[in-house]
Order: C-alpha cells, then sequence, then structure tokens
DNA sequence: ACCTGAACACCGTTCAAGT
DNA sequence: ACCTGAACACCGTTCAAGT
C-alpha cells in the first residue's frame, strides 16, 4: 500500500523522483554500499566514496537516509532477505534429494557468509546494536531464523530427531555453532597452518552429524 | 631475557624510562585502552582520551607503539593471557570436582566472553586480520585453545568420548559453537522477547551435553 | 523537492622543535 | 631519550543557499 502510494505520486510529479542523477538514488545508493562492502570491507565504506561512485554530492545520501547507521541498516535487510532465500532454497533441496536437511542448511549458511563475508558481517555487526531502532530490520533477521526454526520442529515432529528438546533452543544453538564456524573461519583461524584440514564445510557438516546424532539418542540427561 | 636487559638499562639510567608523568606509561596506555574499552567499546577509543586521561599528549603514544592497530594487538594479547589462565581453572576445577570438562569450560569461555564483551570482541574482532605481523598474538591465542584441545584429546585418551573423530577438528567444533553463543548472546539474538527463556550457559550446557551424547555413541558415519 | 558547497567538530598520524 | 604542539589528510554531519 505504502507502495503504491509512492507510485502514484512519482506519476503526478512532472519530474520522477531523484531523476536528476538517478531514478532511483536511494536504491543506488544502497547498491554503491553493498558493492563496496563486498569489495572492500564495512569499516573502509565512507559516504564520500559512494558519494562520488554515483557522480553525487557527498551530502545526498541526507535526502534519503537519517544517517550512515541507517544506510548500513537498509544494507543488512537486503542482506537477510537474500539469506533467507538461500536458506529456503537449500531446505527445499534437501527435501527434494531426501538428504539431511538441517546439515545442508547449514552447509548453505556456510556458503552464503564465505561469498558475502564484509556483507555477512555488516548484518550481524554492531550497526543496530547502537541503535535497536531498526524494527524491519529485526523482523527480516527472524524470518531468515524461523526457516530453521521451523525446519527443526519439522523434524522433530517427523521424529526424526529428539522431540524432547525445545526446539527453539535447538535452533539457537545449531545457528550459533555455524555462526562461529563462519567467523572464525573468516579470520582464518579455522584453516592454513593452524588447522586440519578439513574444509570450513566438513567442520560444519562434522557438527551437524555430531549434533544429531546425539539428538537422535534418546537418552535423557539432567536439564 | 630481553626483560632482564630491559631493567638493566632502566637500573644504568640516570631517570627511569618514560617516568617524567608515568613509570611505565607503556603498560599504563594498555590499561588505560583495557578500561576504555570495558567502559566503551572499541570503536569509540581513541588516542586522544586515552592521552588526556594518563595526562600526556596525544602522540606520546608513538614513543611505545608502531600505531593504534599495535595498541589494540597488545590489548588483545593480555585477553589472550587472561583467557588461556580462566580456561585453565575452570579445566582445573572441573578434573577436581569429577565433572565433565569440556562442558565446564565451555561455561567459563562464555562467563569471561560475557564478562568483558568489548574486550572479546577486541580479541576476535578484525584488528590483526589487517595486519597479520603479530606473531606473539597469534602465539598467545593458539595457548589459550591449546587448551580446550589437550582436554579433547584427554577425554579421547581416557575413553569418554569417541576416538574416532580428529581431536583438533572437535576442538575447532566445539570451540566455534561456544564463540557463537557469544556474539549472538552479546548482540542479544538469542534471549529477550526472541528469546527461549534460557539463559547463554544453559544454551552452552546443552550444546556441550547434546555434542558429548553423540560423541559417546559410537555408531560410525560416512566421512 | 532535491541537491550543493562551505563549514564544523572530530579522528589517526607526521614531524620539526623543545627539555 | 622522551615528549610536545602545530599541521595534514581524512571522516560524518549540519545548514544556508542554489535550481
Amino acid at each position: 500500500m505504502v507502495l503504491y502510494a509512492g507510485f502514484v505520486a512519482v506519476k503526478i510529479t512532472k519530474k520522477p523522483k531523484g531523476s536528476y542523477h538517478h531514478p532511483d538514488l536511494e536504491q543506488a545508493l544502497v547498491d554503491a554500499a553493498i558493492r563496496t562492502i563486498g569489495k572492500r570491507s564495512v569499516e573502509s565504506l565512507t559516504l564520500r566514496d559512494i558519494g562520488t561512485q554515483l557522480g553525487v554530492s557527498r551530502t545526498a545520501i541526507y535526502r534519503h537516509f537519517e544517517d550512515k547507521s541507517a544506510l548500513l541498516a537498509r544494507v543488512a535487510l537486503e542482506g537477510f532477505r537474500m539469506f533467507r532465500l538461500t536458506l529456503q532454497a537449500a531446505l527445499d533441496e534437501a527435501r527434494e534429494r531426501g538428504v539431511e536437511p538441517i546439515e545442508e542448511m547449514g552447509v548453505a549458511y556456510l556458503g552464503f557468509a564465505m561469498a558475502n563475508e564484509s556483507h555477512y558481517k555488516t548484518m550481524f555487526g554492531d550497526v543496530f546494536e547502537a541503535h535497536d531502532c531498526y524494527p524491519d530490520l529485526n523482523e527480516e533477521g527472524g524470518a531468515a531464523f524461523e526457516v530453521l526454526l521451523n525446519t527443526v520442529k519439522e523434524e522433530q515432529q517427523a521424529g526424526r530427531i529428539a522431540a524432547t528438546q525445545d526446539p527453539l533452543r535447538l535452533a539457537h544453538v545449531l545457528w550459533a555453532a555455524v555462526h562461529g564456524i563462519a567467523l572464525l573461519g573468516m579470520s582464518g583461524r579455522l584453516t592454513g597452518t593452524s588447522g586440519s584440514g578439513a574444509t570450513l564445510e566438513e567442520l560444519s557438516r562434522l557438527h551437524s552429524q555430531i549434533v544429531l546424532t546425539g539428538l537422535r539418542t534418546q537418552r535423557r540427561r539432567r536439564s
């Protein structure tokens, strides 16, 4: 609805919004930020740089975003959207091929993180921690997480893993493990000279298999 | 040896090194940095600030450290040293009390991380990723990790967990999981409104128990 | 409405100059 | 030897002024 109202507003305006340099400067700013973050890092991204990249003043951004944090929040938002689609695709394919969905989602998670290192760090960085006022960002992040959470619940209901554990806690723990592998992997602490020779994907599969084995063992433990 | 030579040099100097404002400005700079990081964050730490904190010019630091990164590397180094002692103490106590050492080390790991959030982030931040030229930092980090690695090996040799797995891979996976819980926990993604009601310590214990159960199940799996 | 250029208050770092 | 103060090249952000 908001989108439609915006479209009407553009239609009745003589000149399309932002057409002076770009048909949609707002999106161009986000794309340029993502591109720059991908090439370098979040820290090295400057508003001046993306301004000149787009042939625009370095203060033009403030017409579309409140400040730099707001732009980075949008970058993170688009990251979480791609992230959710990636996880969903991995889940669908695992279901189709009849392989372990949780293990495959872990591998897909890791693949996304390693293919978009800086973008991933932006998504999980301290961008929105300072201001906790990006509700749509939390929503998109939650939507991505729910793909995993729902899968855990489905596996429990199908009896393939123990239903004695709280699915939310289980999903949190699985998430944390692959998140940790991704971040330690990015810093080179799991591979190279100090490594075991295993790739990050192999480590992720190893972890999934150990955990799933543990969950299939019905032995009850002290809470 | 280097330390002793430094002491001799001080002794034969009429005026102790750096005594103009501080008996040991170098250590005072590190302490002030750690204190400031603890109160605020790594990003908000400025050389000007710690300079004025110590009643010293903002360029005085360059007499003791090559640049800001070198100071942060020292901060991280001291963090890893404390970290190793914390893990070792947890291990010793677990051995003494006869409880699960890997689970207790995970809890101790998490306790250190959450009690020193910013310092922990400095240790695992991008400080030394840019310059890979802090060999002593990697050494201290490796020493802390080895406490965990050795414990995994000991548990395998004692037959309490499956010896079929590479201990290094196992230790990496255990490390990654608790690292992930710590970082996601710091960003509030595992607790609060979106949380399960479990504390981070409970999540860590849950993970350890699932993994250890999986490792005690001797079933062989495809590599 | 949208964008600009100058200005402001920061930052890390360098360097000639002091004691 | 150790420290300082001015200067340099950055940065995000503000704001009066342009079209």
